[in-house]
DNA sequence: CCTTACACGTGACTC
DNA sequence: TGAGTCACGTGTAAG
């Protein structure tokens, strides 16, 4: 659509820049009076001109170069620009307000946005340790049980660690119990001699997920 | 500075607009050939003014009414918007980067990325549910009892949508046998009136969870 | 008085 | 030839 350029190139901030270089009074003429508002129009012409093609130049997607449909484009532009803006900064808030666990709030509609006290507490809950164990079974099976202090999100955060690890896992368990206990035993299969790497291994995952570091704008 | 209210009212839009309604041709007048044009002009230069109009409309703090202060502050405006959302989504960008399992991802070095197949497949792998009961066992007191299909983030999933309900929860309890199935035994208190309720309130997240609605740019 | 900013009509040009 | 767009010079009102 609108053969490109070609089509634009008699068009007129084309024809225009080539022309007007400087034309000041070639002669002593009077300049005087009437005369010199014709100069004064021309600048503000082109002053004019010289905007609407910049204006043009920081809008993208300029179909027509007409001079209203430019004006046009732009103003639709800086709508867009203001609701993006807009939508965004709505979603930085609500981010900031729910750390991590923003995104499964948005992709689940309504259910989720009607009771919101605060399951996802902001203060971020670092899984708190209390017991891990990893026991050779034979058979080329491992063991390992993990007990930990129940805080929001650890039974997600336990299930995203074992995911991540890629493990053999024959069965999983993870229980929470009435009080504040979680409880997490897996089988895994495994040769006997990566018990003790394997349990570095969550030791270190755990530790890295506390991990107090990264910046706190 | 420029004392508003007094000083526009003289402005070329104000007494534009009032003396600009309609002026045709009150007579039969020939309005052919060149004077057809005046007319043409006319409009063209309406719209203009229009469309300048309409662009001073969505740019806030404009200082000069002036035809090219207009474009100029309107020029101004969207660098500066642009400017805003790009640096607004850079930090977006940086919190999704925060996000749980990207989290677990790229704060754990070595271990994960070594192994690192697909264990949070890109294809999004829908919860498939293959069974959901639950049963009111008195004492306000609710058993649900899901079974489904394990695929990649099953558990995860299920954990996050449960934590998510805000429920009371006494027990939960999630198991991964060594076939493909998935078990999610949970005790919730709560009335046995909730029960349908409670279904319907997990078969909707669910498939809301599954729904391939939102865009795949 | 001079300057600024505007709307207007007109001729030129393109599609 | 006819509709659309443009730059130009001019008259004019406000500061």
């Amino acid at each position: 659509m609108e053969n490109h350029g070609d089509e634009y190139k008699h068009y007129w901030e084309t024809q225009y820049f080539l022309e007007n270089q400087e034309y000041g009074s070639p002669d002593g003429a009077p300049s005087s009076a009437a005369s010199r508002n014709i100069v004064s129009e021309r600048n503000r012409r082109k002053q004019l001109n010289q905007r609407l093609f910049a204006l043009r130049a920081v809008v993208p997607n300029i179909s027509k170069m007409d001079k209203a449909s430019i004006i046009k484009d732009a103003i639709d532009y800086i709508k867009q620009l203001q609701e993006q803006l807009a939508g965004i900064q709505a979603e930085v808030m609500e981010m900031e307000n729910n750390n991590p666990e923003t995104k499964v709030r948005q992709q689940l509609p309504l259910l989720l946005r009607s009771h919101n006290t605060n399951i996802f507490n902001p203060t971020s809950s670092p899984i708190q340790l209390l017991q891990l164990k990893v026991t050779p079974m034979g058979d080329n099976t491992l063991l390992v049980s993990i007990t930990c202090s129940k805080r929001a999100d650890t039974i997600v955060k336990l299930c995203q660690l074992f995911e991540s690890f890629n493990l053999k896992i024959i069965t999983a368990n993870i229980t929470a119990l009435p009080g504040t206990l979680v409880l997490n035993t897996l089988f895994i299969e495994a040769d006997e001699k990566e018990k003790d790497g394997l349990k570095m291994q969550i030791e270190t995952a755990i530790a890295a997920l506390s991990d107090p570091q990264s910046r706190m704008s």
